[in-house]
Formats: C-alpha cells, structure tokens, sequence
DNA sequence: CTGAAAGCGCTTACAG
DNA sequence: CTGAAAGCGCTTACAG
C-alpha cells in the first residue's frame, strides 16, 4: 500500500477531508473515528487517529460548533477582574470549564450596565452555550433575552432576584448577621456598617444582617459606604476617625475595604482593634498577612466559581432542567487580630 | 405592500435568511445590507437593517468566522489571575479587545507547561485569531505552531527570547539596575536581591540589573528567591530578618512578595525601613496604602496590556507583517516610604 | 461498518 | 444594485 503524500500545506491548514484522504476513507469516517461516537472498525480507527496526529490535525471549533449548534465556549461577566473576590471565583470557574474542555470567554463589565448590555449581546453573538454572571448590576429582564433563547445563565456570587435563575452564593444576610454579633459580642456599643456600592446585592444582604443584629439587641445602627475599593476604604478612615461621634467597631462589606479602612486609621494613628476594631467579609488571601491581621467572614469564592461552572455545565448537558437551582455554601467568621 | 408574517420562531433562532424573507431579498443582499461592504440601495439597506432590529436579529458569529476565516476570539495566556501584576495586563488587552469588537478567551496557565501546551491546543482549535502570551514558561518553539499557521502570538510584559515575537513590555533589566542603585545611593551596603521563581525571564532581567548595580559599585550580591506570591515574601521574612548577616535593604522582584516581607519584618519588629529597607517592583495599587507605604518601580502594566492588544490587532489587519516589533515603555522609580 | 448528501448560518466572487 | 451558487469545515440522518 502507497503512502498517500500529504497534500503540499502550504500555510493552507488541514481539513478533516484531508487527514481523510491520507487514509482512503470518507470524510464522513474520519469524523467518525475521531469523534468515536458510532460503531467504527478498529483498525480504520487507529489509522484515522495515526494520520490525524502525524499531520498534526486540528478540528476547526468555529465548524464543528456550526453544525452541533455549541460552540464550547462560556461566557464569563465579571465587575472587575481587579477585584480578588471576582479574580476567585473567575479563577473556580475557569478551572473546572477547561477541564471540560471549555473556554471561557471574559468580559470585565466594570459594574457599568452599559457594558453589560453590550457584552451580553455580544456573547448572544459569540454563541456562547452559556454564561456565568458575577456580581452583576444588570437588571434581570435583560437576562431574559438568554432564557428566551434556552441558553443557561447561573449566577454566581449572588442569588437572582425576582426572575428565577441557578445560581450558587452565599448567604450574605448570615455573614452580615454572624460578624455583627461577634462584634456586639465582644463589647462593641456603636458598630459602623461600611457597606460597597448601595446598588449591591450584597452590601444589601450584608447591611440586612447587620441591622437585625444591631436591632436585635437593642442597639442603633449608623451605615455608610464606599465601592468595594480598597481607596474608599482609606479614605473612609478619615470620616470614621473624625471625633463626635465615634464608632468603636466597623463591619466592612468587604476586606478590600476593611484593609484600606485599617491602613487609614493607621495612617491617622488611630489603633486597630484597641481604638477601633475593624471586621471585614470575604477572606481574600491579603487579609492574613496585613497587620493587624483582617478578621472577616470567610466565603469560598473559588468554590462558588467551581460549582457555578459545574451547575451550568450539567444544565447544558442534561438540556434545560426545570425550576431553577440556588445553592448555598456555607461561611462562617475567621477571628484574626483586627476585631 | 403586505407585511410578511416572521416566522414562529418557536424557540428556533432567528437567521439572515428569516430577516431577508422578511423584507423580501435575498440573504445575500441582507448580509451586504448589514455589512454594508458593498453598493446596496440606501432604501434596502434602512428596511433590512430595521428588519433586523424589530426582529432582535442576532448574527452568529461562528457561521461568520467559518466563511470568513476569523473567529473574532483573541486568546490570552496568564500565567495567574489572581496575580494583580497579570490581572492588570488581563484588564488593558481586554478593555481594547473589546472595544474592537473582539472577545477574550481567558487561559489560566498556573505556569504550569502541560497547561500551557494544553491551552495553546485548545486555542488553536478554538480558531482564535491570534494569542497574547504573558509571562509564559512555555519554550518558544511551541509557539512555532501558531508561527507556521500564520497566526499573530504577542508577549505582553516580557520579551520574546530567541524566536522573534512582538512584544510589548518594560526594560526589567534597567529597573534592576535603578532600583538597586536608588538603594545603594542611599547607603545601603548589603542589598539582598529576592528573586521570583528562578525560571522567570522578569527574575532574571531584574536580576541582571540589581547586579550590575551592585558589582559596578564594588559590593557584593546576595540573592534569594520566592515565587512571587504575598506569602512567599512573608515566610522570607524570618530568614532575612535571622541575625548573622542580615542585609540592610532588599529589593524584591515584585511588590506582592515586598508587601509580604514588609509583613513578615513588622511582625518580627524589624523595623521598615529604618532596620531594613524595603523595595518592591511594579507599582500594584496595594503599595501605596500599606504602611510603611511601599517605594517601588512602576511598571505601566495596564498600558502594557493595552499596547499588546493594539500590536495584536495591528498585525491582524494588516496581515502578518514583516519583522517582529518590541515596544519598551518606559519605568520609573516611584518613592514612599519603605526605602 | 461506510459513503454521499444535506445542512449548520454566513459571505463573496460571478453573472446579470 | 441584486441573486443564485458555491464554499468555509464539520456532523449526522439516510441508505446501503
């Protein structure tokens, strides 16, 4: 048997009917036994997948993704990749996407609904099978537009308001709760809620939780807030160290915050805990090695991502499944030095 | 003129075909209409394009990519997103990408090599149009592949080594060299050079210029490596700090790893940067609310990102172009309170 | 077990 | 200026 010289390639990639024709069969089996999906005769497989290899073959996605209708691609919105807590759960969600073998396509929304719109009209485009939406301001009837189409969005990071959607978060109104009443707990009379942007799901679960502790116990609640970014922090310290009416607590919304708010007051020699102690939520990596050392509610953020990823990956493969699914992972205070 | 009734639609995804039906031409000239690329009569185009807008007329870009040859996909290769050093870099490729209507298929390689040959695969499978790679370890020959296939591959924040790539990045090699001889300026006589991981070409080049400081002034080098994490700096800490012969200054080959020795020196009461003086290298946001707050080297990381996608996008239209070009952005010192 | 055909949804020479 | 046709590279009923 000749061997069939491999056409000459020039910059021209190979196509499946090339690979095929190197071993003499139709286009129709090499596919086939590439994708071993049919019953195939052993040894025109292992031809197939030799010649494949050794031309070094690559399946064009874009085609194989026309004619299946997926396109193996997920789409990621996040707020701000910037942000460790977004970096997390993009970096759960990731992981598991390409282990299935999926990539993942990112849009940095910057909490802009502007943006928003636009990438997830562009996603649509993209055919993305399905889209993880991170810490999102958008409003969810323009989610709809992806129900419609029976493409599966889960949330991640935050629960879905009124429209029903998968999602897997935490319960932020827990956290909210639990770090109130630690703080109340230890003495503390006038804790500050210092919450992120209002807009927020969840600086509005936080602050929720806040205020039944607060108001649980007889106490007053005073709120007031930043961005999420850790400059708005530093700069809260000014407003939170100014006398009259000084809080001797202050709950972040999240660390970011909590260690701009510490490395403010530090800056105004105010002392963390003893004059103030500072409680942040989150748990991101940074919050162990500041000094005094970050005291905050822990949420598994690379977790969420990992199972907002597997819950859409089962969606798409089992094809839309009925009522929608929250999950909800567990968290619980990491007592550190700075509260 | 009877209005043609759009089709159910039920759940089935609308197609030019559908919009051409609607108004009444063929596919062909709605997809000239809606490109306009080509002479069409104004009156055509306004009813198509409103058509296609009633309608909610969304293109799929797969079908488009495979009859034009373009995925309007731009790979990105990271080495860690949760690295703010990359996360930055991420955010500038990202912003312009998008911007050009383009979207950014995220690998995370963990600098880890089979993941980045994994990736490279998946991308080139992916029909991506092109791949910015940063901070890679990959030895360049596998990139060869994309080289071959005549797609564009540009290095975002370290130079391509032997095989001549694009690039865009920051001369580590002088910013060595100014950091260590603003250290030494200063009158430090024993700077510790902490290195990342020694495989890193940013290591290695910082390096270079922290000893070409040291040596051309007469002392003599120490050196030391972390792997560019916060807590690797941290651990550091007890090691420099430990008595005998304890340097006066270290200069750290990324701020992360500063911050964490900072940590770690605090928390052993050394003092910073009175016992020891401490200087990182990139400039993160975090530096400059720590305290002590950090003296760094700033690196345009951002704009890196942002000049990496532009060269990308560059070569992309005007066709592989003739010699590979390297950017250099300028870097510079910038002083607080850490050194 | 294998092949020819049709189709996924778009674009672009090629003719009018 | 417009349409019919062919093609991008794959997959999958439908027949053997």
């Amino acid at each position: 048997m000749q061997p069939v010289a491999v056409p000459a390639n020039k910059n021209k990639r190979l196509t499946l009917r090339d690979i095929a024709k190197i071993v003499g069969v139709s286009a129709s089996t090499a596919s086939r036994a590439l994708n071993n999906n049919s019953a195939i005769s052993e040894e025109i497989r292992r031809k197939v997948n030799k010649a494949a290899k050794d031309a070094n073959y690559i399946p064009n996605t874009l085609a194989r993704g026309l004619a299946l209708q997926r396109s193996q691609l997920i789409g990621l919105l996040v707020p701000s990749i910037a942000n460790p807590f977004f970096a997390e759960i993009l970096r759960g969600a990731h992981d598991v996407a390409q282990q299935k073998s999926y990539v993942v396509a990112l849009c940095d929304t910057q909490r802009d609904k502007e943006r928003e719109e636009l990438f997830s009209e562009r996603l649509l485009q993209s055919q993305v099978d399905g889209i993880i939406v991170t810490g999102s301001v958008m409003l969810e009837d323009r989610l709809i537009e992806w129900r419609k189409r029976n493409i599966p969005v889960v949330f991640a990071g935050r629960r879905s308001a009124g429209m029903r959607f998968s999602g897997v978060s935490v319960d932020d109104v827990s956290a909210g709760y639990q770090a109130t009443r630690y703080l109340i707990d230890k003495g503390h009379k006038k804790v500050l809620f210092f919450g992120g942007k209002q807009d927020s799901a969840a600086t509005r679960d936080r602050q929720r939780g806040y205020l039944d502790a607060v108001e649980s116990l007889g106490l007053s609640p005073s709120v007031s807030y930043g961005d999420y970014g850790m400059e708005s922090g530093f700069r809260e310290a000014a407003k939170v160290a100014q006398g009259k009416d000084r809080p001797d607590a202050v709950f972040a919304a999240n660390d970011l915050m909590a260690i701009g708010l510490i490395m403010g007051l530090a800056n105004l020699g105010v002392k963390v805990p003893e004059d103030i102690a500072v409680m942040g939520c989150d748990d991101i990596a940074m919050g162990a090695l500041i000094r005094p050392a970050l005291t905050s509610v822990r949420i598994p953020m690379y977790e969420i991502g990992v199972r907002a990823m597997g819950l859409l990956l089962h969606e798409l493969e089992v094809g839309q499944t009925g009522p929608a699914e929250s999950i909800l992972l567990d968290c619980g205070l990491v007592i550190r030095d700075s509260a």
